[in-house]
DNA sequence: TCTGGGGTCCTAGGACCC
DNA sequence: TCTGGGGTCCTAGGACCC
């Protein structure tokens, strides 16, 4: 990229104060999908879970958005007013993947790149002495590095990030939308209250019970009374109607929690059936725990009920932990205290937070200790796994194991009752295994 | 065959300590 | 002996985001 030149024939409002850019990338899992599916172009395809089991939709091309499919629609209906789509899971690895090469061109911009999710990031890129380029130019850069890997992406420009957030969603995709300094208000004051990042379906059922629909009539109710309603919450929403945001970039986001849920085809109404569910959950938020060099000392179990009534139990352990064998009795103890048998279990979900401590610096077994350290006989396993030390290293080896061929490779008894009650898999122990 | 899964942040009440 | 207040931790629930 010869940036004088492109400098020389560029012609624009110069930009003074703060410029902040938000990079959103269009239908990204579907984009990522079409792009690796060449086939898939230009057809409607839906990244979603199963029509029949629940799901719904994570994402839809713009081609399957034409039949009025989007996110979060469940699938059922998706499916009947696109009964044509195509249809994936999804690549959750495969995702992560092309987002870090997008962060990676975002990095190249400024080091000031906020990523807020897998398919969205903040930038500062205020003019100073060093870097005159105009904000316009590096945006429009981005869009092109971006389009160069096989996907799109759309920029709001703005003097915060309120604005830019606002402006990326005006012209999607491949949009550029530029929200000068000092015109702010004009743009705001027009836009319903939902526009605003924050308000969601509650606040704006609340907003217009006392006549509040646009963000101008919301700037313009005195700050007291939106705090009355909403609290710490309404004074931020008040300032940002009024264009004010002064918040920054922050680039050292560390993970809070780790958390595992999902919902059943069916109720569940059976003890072993809840509690092989949450084994399961407890297995892979373990091993993600110890994927990422992590230890929680605050495990939650959440229940979602037949009714879809929604109760959690959360305790804090002795010491932090990132061993399901561990945690998993506790959540059986904390799953008698809401919910008995019969009562219909619609999501079952585990969490661990509480990451107060630093991690502990990463051991990895190789794959010839792990073929070392591996056992072919049953017997072995049970005196194997209570000592602590040998346990990391038992741990270690099954999450390998789990990387290399997938997860119901390796299971602990509690777990393999789990497939075998519900999808009727079958299934190996880590004996069986070599 | 309506409404997922991964997160963050806030609130409010109670326990406990000083 | 009684009362109070602040600070902090813990817990449950809820709003919101993508």
């Amino acid at each position: 990229m010869n940036k004088s030149s492109s400098q020389s024939a560029f012609h624009a409002i110069p930009w003074t104060g703060k410029a902040i850019l938000l990079v959103d990338l269009d239908a990204f899992f579907a984009s990522v999908e079409q792009r690796d599916h060449p086939d898939w172009r230009g057809k409607p395809v839906i990244v979603g879970g199963d029509p029949d089991k629940r799901g719904v939709v994570s994402t839809a091309s713009y081609e399957a958005r034409v039949f009025g499919v989007h996110s979060a629609m469940p699938s059922s209906q998706a499916k009947r007013l696109c009964p044509q789509a195509i249809w994936t899971h999804g690549h959750f690895d495969r995702y992560r993947e092309m987002s870090n090469q997008i962060i990676k061109i975002l990095s190249d911009e400024t080091p000031y790149v906020q990523q807020v999710s897998i398919d969205e990031a903040f930038l500062d890129v205020t003019p100073t002495k060093v870097n005159t380029e105009h904000p316009i130019q590096i945006a429009m850069r981005i869009q092109q590095r971006v389009e160069d890997l096989g996907v799109t992406c759309s920029i709001g420009i703005g003097s915060s990030k309120t604005i830019a957030k606002i402006a990326s969603e005006m012209d999607k995709p491949r949009g550029l939308t530029i929200v000068y300094p000092g015109t702010e208000n004009d743009f705001l004051s027009p836009l319903p209250v939902r526009a605003l990042s924050g308000i969601g379906p509650s606040a704006e059922t609340k907003l217009k019970k006392v006549g509040i629909t646009t963000l101008g009539q919301l700037a313009q109710t005195p700050r007291h009374e939106i705090e009355r309603m909403f609290g710490k919450a309404g004074s931020v929403m008040h300032i940002r109607a009024n264009g004010g945001d002064d918040s920054g970039i922050v680039t050292d986001e560390s993970i809070k929690s780790v958390s595992n849920e999902t919902s059943f085809a069916k109720d569940l109404t059976k003890a072993h059936e809840v509690e092989a569910a949450i084994a399961t959950m407890a297995s892979k938020v373990g091993r993600r725990l110890r994927k990422k060099n992590l230890k929680g000392s605050t495990l939650a179990l959440r229940i979602r009920y037949g009714d879809r009534t929604v109760r959690s139990i959360q305790t804090t352990l002795a010491a932090p932990s990132n061993d399901d064998l561990e945690f998993i009795p506790k959540l059986y103890k904390m799953l008698r205290d809401i919910w008995h048998e019969g009562m219909p279990v619609r999501l079952v979900g585990v969490a661990m937070t509480g990451f107060d401590e630093p991690p502990e610096s990463t051991e990895q077994l190789s794959l010839f200790e792990i073929e070392d350290n591996q056992t072919n006989n049953h017997e072995d396993f049970e005196p194997l796994i209570a000592e602590p030390t040998k346990r990391k290293k038992l741990l270690d080896a099954t999450d390998s194991i789990r990387d290399r061929f997938g997860d119901t490779s390796v299971q602990f008894g509690s777990e393999i009752r789990s497939y075998q009650n519900t999808t009727g898999s079958s299934s190996k122990n880590v004996a069986d295994y070599k």
